[in-house]
DNA sequence: TCAAATCAGGACCAAAGTGGTCCCCTTTTT
DNA sequence: AAAAAGGGGACCACTTTGGTCCTGATTTGA
């Protein structure tokens, strides 16, 4: 599977919105909790709880009081998507092996994986941090973005 | 997090020992569970569990009987992490969006996002299936292959 | 100054998933 | 026939996750 919880989906899906609502009301104003649930379609307790997390992370930014509400912290631009699940699900490892600590895994020796593992995890978060909330926003928009830079990456097997 | 399972872990420690002492023993014989446990310094009836996954999942070939036991069911250089993954925690799939049906995410109207998770799900799948067991098996060997095609990749910052 | 609106933090619980062990059956060799 | 292996699945304890709710702090505005 290697799913990433639902949370961070709900997550995603909430900063689309924001995304798009900031678009439509052109001088950007706050949104608060229960609009973006509205918006999202998702209940309030969760999209609250949600919204949270991401203002810890960084992601968002706050006001209290009436009038009060959420809004990005950077441009849409600006956030990957690998920031967004690193705020909501914390850093990515895809084992213990790949974490900070050198040798979690003592069963027999020291892990000869532990250097493969870190390279496949940093393979991981760059593609991740290769994405942006922007082109996350659009539909197929990270695709068009992959397009345009088909140097950087592989070519898909035609020329 | 996107963690894998520790099954998934284990499994691939497992398949890595398979390939090490495959190495030793140049007529290449059966490995029984219990000779595995050992080699692994993992718990029997664990080990004995993701061999049997491994086996339903094509990774590995089974005799029973005395004298039975696993051996890889291809070269090492011949599967993937990706294939091992897939046969202890199921199809990678990031987010309901990314998987097999079209619209499980029914929240709003229909989910602006699913092209691009399926994007970004391909590209983890694609990683995923460059690394063989083969590089797994020897410390360092996914960053000596990475180092050695270059052209195919990102090249790491300067040249 | 008080009330209303709004976010912050965390407690809480039910449900699902995971990790690990064990048992009984089948197959194969001697 | 007995012993040595693997096959399949049941089973349970533990952890994680998903989701809700409550209480407190902050801000605005009448």
């Amino acid at each position: 599977m290697l799913r990433l919880n639902r949370q961070t989906d709900y997550g995603i899906m909430i900063l689309t919105c924001l995304v798009r609502e900031d678009d439509k009301a052109m001088p950007p104003r706050l949104l608060s909790a229960p609009e973006i649930a509205t918006a999202s379609g998702l209940a309030l307790p969760n999209v609250s709880k949600i919204l949270k997390a991401l203002v810890r992370g960084g992601i968002l930014q706050s006001r209290r009081g009436v009038q009060g509400g959420y809004q990005l912290s950077r441009l849409p631009a600006e956030i990957s998507i690998q920031q967004i699940i690193t705020a909501l699900d914390g850093p990515i490892s895809m084992t213990d092996c790949a974490g900070e600590g050198p040798e979690q895994c003592d069963v027999s020796s020291l892990c000869p994986m532990s250097a493969n593992w870190k390279y496949i995890n940093d393979k991981i978060v760059e593609t991740l941090e290769s994405i942006t909330l922007e082109q996350m926003a659009i539909p197929g928009g990270v695709l068009a973005a992959a397009n345009n830079d088909s140097d950087s990456t592989r070519n898909p097997e035609g020329e």
